[in-house]
DNA sequence: CTGAAAGCGCTTACAG
DNA sequence: CTGAAAGCGCTTACAG
């Protein structure tokens, strides 16, 4: 897989000037013609180029990126990658890309002069382009909650979405519901699409009939639970409790709820799905469904380590168990 | 400041041993004697060492070292940070410490590995000697919260808690409440007694006798503010309004509340602190004292950068501002 | 704008 | 367990 690292030297030869000469590139000296630079730099992409200061030093960084960070949820995540790097006494670098392709040019830049020795990318922050530069970098590259395809050739690590959606579905169904909303997470995501395909399934298995105009778009965050629980209560037939994609939609679907006078769980049960920390102090405490977001973290960072020191994973993709915890958001309909 | 660079042939002159000995010292291998080995370990840490690889490469990396990866706060001020580092092509490196002296050991031997370019240091997770040691290395320092005295060494980047307490107190004043609880944050770190403080000046302010039966300890933890609250509830005199010195705190009240079937604000108040970006979904949204801590970790960032490039930073020490954000669990006491 | 030469900091065999 | 020797990857003057 990683052939021979290239040095300078190599790049000097290939692109037919002197060593001093590539040198001056790579640390962006502006006395190099643009000719030379546009040469030289084209070869340094292409090989992969990583200053290596002497000889080989042993894995001493992890790069973790986000697409932002701004959720309760990334702070698990990076906890988890956190304790597992530390222990190895390697450091744990955070970015957030906020999908701009410069951004993420920015920090390969960066990455590259750091040497960092892999990658856990959360839900895909980054576009195919610089998944191809990294594997030509040999960096090992791990996907934290995936995005894309189903079969992705980077090594995956999941939470047990699809079971975990038909979990909530059914202590809802065991309550007495069978009016049940679900707002829906960004359905670009893997884990949002699971989540959906549990709740209809679990529907299904209980001879429940599925109403599309039950299930609502959402995007995670919490305004998206909040207008999604309007448009269920809006409904000529609303639900008598509502699934939320994300503990996030969840804490919004009962603010909306409050702001009608609405009591959770006497009038409208509402389960939510990652279980932070905070929704244990929520009002009421929120029945969820836990995802292990720090062991998540921690499996991904064990695997990045290994494989920057090359030893395979026991399996490229991984799915953790999910959980259902019941606490008092939820309880059997009014009607029944 | 900065003497000459430490090279593996200084520490191998005065330690009167050869050059490839230190190297394995620095590497960690195990074939160096044990007496070698502490000798050369002990110039190492006294000079500082670092290893440079050829020569000197650009700021790359700033650290940021928290006590603990247990709450949201953390995801704000890491935000704030890797915004300013990103946009500086920085890398941000992010460590939890957990108060193990083992642990600040592990992280700085690993600091030094990666030669970071500065450190930010939230609410002085290190103990002095590790501080000591950094000063060394010429690894400039900044922190955020300090916990110590009132005047440390380093540059430091603070709220103005005082402020932020007196306001939150004052608007329950106004509201009408005279018996207010306080549920305090660690009474170590300095932040916390600037709100008690705060507290206390607004009641003095408005000649409203304090009942040191009113303030109860915490610890900024959800727990802390569901025993305080119930501890205040449990007084002979209850008070009709809490004011918790953070928003984790004020959540845990409201819990306790709920559990009595009280009602916020209907039966009594509640004011948090820090702003964190859930408390507008909590049930009822928290009316809570806005601590800028994104801003807080953007400006330490820049401080670190700063000094890294030798700049001096306008002031050694910064306070921002803090506001009052009222939402919906603060009222009128029912009495009135 | 570019290269030949010198040199720096470090590591890797190898020998003992 | 330790050092003398060779060498690697890179940079820094210097010259043109």
């Amino acid at each position: 897989m990683a052939k021979r690292k290239v040095t300078i030297t190599d790049i000097a030869d290939e692109a037919g000037v002197s060593v001093p000469t590539v040198s001056r590139v790579v640390n962006g000296r502006d006395d190099v013609s643009p000719a030379t630079r546009a040469r030289v730099e084209e070869l340094l992409d292409r090989h992969g180029y990583r200053r290596r200061g002497t000889s080989g030093s042993r894995a001493a960084l992890l790069d973790l990126v986000f697409t932002d960070l701004d959720s309760p949820w990334a702070v698990e995540i990076i906890r988890g990658v956190e304790e597992v790097a530390h222990e190895a006494g390697v450091g744990t670098v955070v970015s957030a890309i906020h999908d701009r392709a410069g951004s993420a040019r920015q920090w390969l830049t960066n990455l590259r002069a750091r040497a960092s020795d892999g990658v856990i990318l959360v839900t895909s922050a980054l576009g195919p382009g610089i998944q191809d530069e990294l594997r030509r970098l040999g960096v090992p590259l791990v996907v934290v909650d995936p995005a894309g395809s189903s079969a992705p050739k980077e090594p995956t690590i999941g939470a047990t979405n699809w079971a975990g959606g038909m979990a909530a579905t059914e202590h809802l169904l065991e309550l007495g519901h069978r009016r049940i909303g679900f707002i829906q997470g960004p359905p670009r995501l893997l884990c949002s699409r699971a989540r959906l395909d549990g709740y209809r399934a679990a529907l299904d298995a209980a001879d429940v009939p599925a109403d599309t105009a039950l299930v609502v778009p959402g995007d995670f965050y919490h305004e998206a639970g909040f207008t999604g629980c309007n448009r269920l209560l809006n409904l000529p037939e609303p639900p008598t409790a509502v699934f939320a994609a994300s503990d996030q939609m969840a804490l919004g679907a009962i603010e909306a709820l409050r702001r009608r006078g609405l009591r959770v769980p006497e009038d409208m049960s509402v389960v939510g799905f990652d279980d932070l920390p905070e929704v244990r102090w929520s009002a009421p405490p929120l029945t969820t469904v836990r995802q292990p977001l720090s062991e998540m973290g921690r499996l991904a960072a064990q695997m990045a380590l290994d494989l920057a020191r090359r030893v395979q994973p026991a399996s490229p993709r991984m799915e953790l168990a999910t959980e259902l915890v019941v606490r008092a958001s939820t309880a059997p309909p009014r009607e029944v």
